[in-house]
DNA sequence: CTGTTAGCGCGTTCAG
DNA sequence: CTGAACGCGCTAACAG
């Protein structure tokens, strides 16, 4: 495989001017630089870009961290990113974690490792000490409300909008309100667990223990879910569902069980995913793509430029009204 | 940023010692061994790993090439490539092409740079004469029937498992068959078209090309082919759905319109996503994350040791009759 | 067991 | 405009 230094023996010139040809800086003589390129076309050259990453000390090459790849939430995330990614010519090294905290630390090592220029963390389990410690090594753009942590950050206000959901179920009539939920800990589970526990209180209502149903992430979730709904002795008249695919599976499962849909069983879901459209599924919309992009521009540009425009931004939910309460 | 030299000066030995410490090589007297370790604890050091793929010419990293990294498709391929790479330490890097084949070379390109050590490509429009320039630059392993063409392989026989669909809807007495799909082009759909024609005309019946339905990818897609159908003057009075998806779009749209599964219509699809079984989809399940995983292990396996165990692996599909034939 | 040294391939001053 | 030379940080062959 030919170098730099071949093809600057074969054009008759030194590397350096190769590489300048390569990187298109323009005062070069006309006729080197074609020199340069025949050698290039003859000898077949490419560059070695983990060379180019050594001697710049840059890779463009964004790392994304996410639990899994294949659920449409994530998937979502990282579309939004991707699609950016592209514009700007960057790359993305996925770093699935499956919420194994060694498998974090992995990912934020390779940033210290200057494997990539970057970090998008989609979802961790990781305490904030053990993120932190990595601030110097790089950029970091956590998908979530970090609070008061200096971080950047690009998020859903999980509270504002689970509580919201919650409230719309009241005004509805709903008293005895469950919920399901992806998992119990991380930022925005719970948020929406306090939204939970801090709506229902204002109303003088006990939340319940039992109809907190966690584990959530899947259609076949749904079934789970459904099967110990019927269960359970004291049902709750409504559930706030954190995915669309497992409303659709508690829609879908509970129609062939014979639950009635709002009537025996409101539901209240999120994502606004393209499968809740035609099930009638009230569901407040995530901007997930959108955060995915915008999570990867305020990294792109704090790389490219050294500084930073916003440092946390939120993005709006929009409520979709449509008739499963 | 600490490097190798300095780790070697403070703790009082050579950088090819460090670098054997470093490396978990064992012949390194013991005192040295920590004098190393300690030195690296108080200079914080960390390697640098752009310099490691240089001087090793290999990355550890596998680029998976594919046109969307939000369908349930190809997200169930990735995750078995995920899973897979994560056993093995290997990292993924990520090419979102669109079917757009500049993104597609430009993904060939960084093999050839030495970016990644392998490419997987679960899907593409570029011609064999493209990717075959590339087949000194590293393992090539592709998710689709290759046929003669000298290139790892790990897929699902479309012509036979759409043929397979095709027989048993006309075993159930129809003789009116569309099809809705993903795209026209590629290896994968062609298989399909074939089989289509194929199967049909050895029952004699005249395929129709206002039956296909091309651009099927997502649920929102089942809607546009159930309201086309119904303008439909002469309705097929089965489909073959090349995607779960797009087959729960359009039993739930066709739902919302009158349409009765299977009486109206009949419908068999590809996938056995976990939204086809309450809906009482018949499907053929496709094994997309045994698939991935295999594709890992083809180009892991040839990374390693040198050498290929199997060329081309054709992978079993399973026939799930439900209730919407 | 350990150190020396020659690469790995490219970017980037700094003279001229 | 151009070239020499050094630096990026690590690996591995070789000598001892």
């Amino acid at each position: 495989m030919a170098n730099i230094r071949e093809i600057a023996k074969e054009a008759g010139v030194s590397v350096a001017t190769v590489s300048r040809v390569l990187n298109g800086y323009p005062y070069v003589r006309e006729e080197k630089r074609n020199a340069v390129w025949e050698a290039v076309e003859k000898l077949n050259y490419t560059k070695n870009i983990n060379a180019v990453h050594l001697a710049k000390g840059k890779t463009s090459i964004i790392g994304v961290m996410l639990p899994y790849v294949n659920h449409p939430y994530f998937g979502a995330i990282l579309e939004g990113i991707s699609k950016e990614a592209l514009r700007h010519r960057y790359h993305l090294l996925l770093f699935q974690t499956n919420y194994d905290v060694e498998k974090e630390l992995e990912a934020l090592e390779m940033m210290r490792m200057k494997q990539v220029d970057g970090l998008i963390i989609c979802s961790h389990v990781a305490g904030w000490n053990v993120i932190e410690e990595y601030k110097e090594d790089g950029p970091i753009v956590l998908c979530e409300n970090v609070g008061d942590k200096d971080f950047l950050s690009v998020y859903i206000d999980h509270y504002e909008s689970f509580a919201k959901a919650l409230r719309y179920l009241i005004r509805k009539g709903h008293r005895h309100i469950g919920y399901c939920i992806g998992r119990t800990t991380g930022t925005n589970s719970k948020a929406r667990e306090t939204a939970y526990y801090d709506t229902l209180r204002q109303i003088g209502v006990e939340p319940r223990k039992e109809w907190i149903f966690d584990h959530c992430l899947y259609v076949e979730d749904g079934k789970r879910v459904i099967h110990q709904w019927m269960d359970l002795s004291e049902k709750p008249s409504a559930l706030l569902v954190s995915s669309d695919q497992v409303a659709a599976g508690i829609v879908l499962w509970g129609r062939k069980e014979g639950v009635k849909i709002p009537d025996d069983l409101a539901i209240v879901s999120f994502d606004n995913h393209p499968i809740s459209e035609p099930l009638q599924i009230t569901t407040m919309e995530l901007p997930l793509a959108l955060m995915g992009t915008k999570a990867f521009r305020l990294i792109y540009h704090y790389i490219e430029t050294g500084n930073i425009v916003k440092k946390k931004e939120k993005l709006p939910v929009r409520f979709m009204e449509r008739s499963s309460v």
